[in-house]
DNA sequence: ACATATTTTTAGACTTATCTAAAAATATGT
DNA sequence: ACATATTTTTAGATAAGTCTAAAAATATGT
């Protein structure tokens, strides 16, 4: 068995690592073949390597689940793929929506020496361009602390630190409007039919809707 | 039929590419099976695939050579290797025998753009960390004109501009010696029965084996 | 509870890249 | 020229990853 892992199973392994932060308990098969654009038996033929492996729990019909040594290789996967999305951006260029499918690519590159000295190239970064916590050498995540835009009430004031949504449509939109991380946004109100806000954007007025709302995150600020 | 290549493929054009420099004609089954670390039956079945995608010229038995084709995208990944090579040495703190393994995995990225930014940011460099030069843009590549420090006499002075070997044996051994890139030998004698050198390297007088100096790539220094 | 819908797994096939062993073609030496 | 050695190709197998279609298990609705 071959303990080099394949960007295939690297893939997979982050797959489930996403869904389960969502999902609180195991993750199906469909929502692995749907995450990785595949079909839901190839899921299950992975799964079963990764199973062999140990790097995931795995019981026929029930779901499947990351092993403490499955997600420590996810974690560093990701942590790789969010230090390259800070190299292109701050480096070399790149807007936010262009950064994602290079990553996805970059993600794979195996060297220790390369990870740990692009992150101290970057100097340290704590956050990508989309806002999601870098994990640490050890593979130590900062859990979000800020919450979505939806949930705040008319008055409040909040800056944006990070997007729910990565697609490249939604980062897009965003740069339309001029919104981006650091964003300093008022709320005026918000529409009580369908929950869209008037907020005050710099010197501008603009509605968002609840589409908008629900996939940023941000820090409120203290009233007083 | 795909026309994305995979890695493989890109590793088997490389490979011809770099074998029709030294062979004249055409490049034997032998010869890319022994620089890809594979077997001759192996080669047989990857050179049809890659004449089908009429990448290569391709006769039964009469050996393989590079249609113009696949020597653009040949000569395209070898850029892409030393930009990052280069990215490696002078931003990442990689030394010259560390950095070959890490670009055979990052000339694989696909993206144009991507490429274009490292260029850019890495200021257009003409050469790699080995002294080998980098193809332009639209795949023109600088032919060697410096001559191995074998081929000269004594009392030649010369500058190092490249090592032939890239092996990180080599590399890590001229780095014991204090050779690099840039540095100004003379060649005091020559030893006829050896054909080592005596040489001068600033302050310090030693002697290079024939091994060595066939492999160094000098620029001589004009004599008045 | 039980019929039906949905999800998941299995079975069998395909592609890519590899290998070993045998056959075919080419090269070499006297 | 011809026997022998070397190189190259073919034939058949294997492993990884994917797919479709069918079977098995689980979930759902009344
Ligand atoms: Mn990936
Ligand atoms: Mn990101
Ligand atoms: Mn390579
Ligand atoms: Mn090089």
């Amino acid at each position: 068995m071959n303990l080099e892992l394949s960007q295939t199973e690297e893939n997979y392994l982050k797959a489930i690592f996403t869904l389960s932060l969502t999902a609180s308990k195991a993750v199906s098969t469909n929502a692995i073949a749907e995450k990785l654009e595949t079909k839901a038996s190839s899921v299950t033929d992975m799964v079963k390597k990764l199973a062999d492996k140990k790097l995931v729990d795995y019981k026929k019909y029930q779901g499947v689940s990351l092993t403490e040594n499955g997600k420590g290789i996810a974690v560093r996967v990701i942590r790789k793929h969010r230090l390259w999305e800070v190299f292109l951006v701050k480096h070399l260029d790149f807007s936010w929506d262009e950064v994602h499918e290079i990553a996805e690519q970059l993600e794979h590159v195996k060297s220790i020496k390369l990870t740990k000295e692009l992150d101290r190239f970057l100097e340290y970064p704590t956050h990508d361009p989309h806002g999601d916590p870098i994990p640490d050498e050890n593979g130590n995540i900062a859990h979000h602390t800020d919450v979505m835009l939806s949930s705040l009430q008319a008055g409040s004031n909040c800056v944006v630190l990070g997007v729910k949504d990565s697609s490249k449509s939604f980062l897009k939109y965003l740069d339309g409007l001029g919104i981006k991380l650091g964003s300093s946004i008022k709320i005026i109100n918000i529409e009580v039919f369908d929950n869209s806000m008037k907020i005050e954007l710099g010197d501008r007025i603009m509605s968002i809707s609840h589409q908008i709302t629900k996939n940023l995150f941000v820090k409120k600020e203290l009233e007083c």
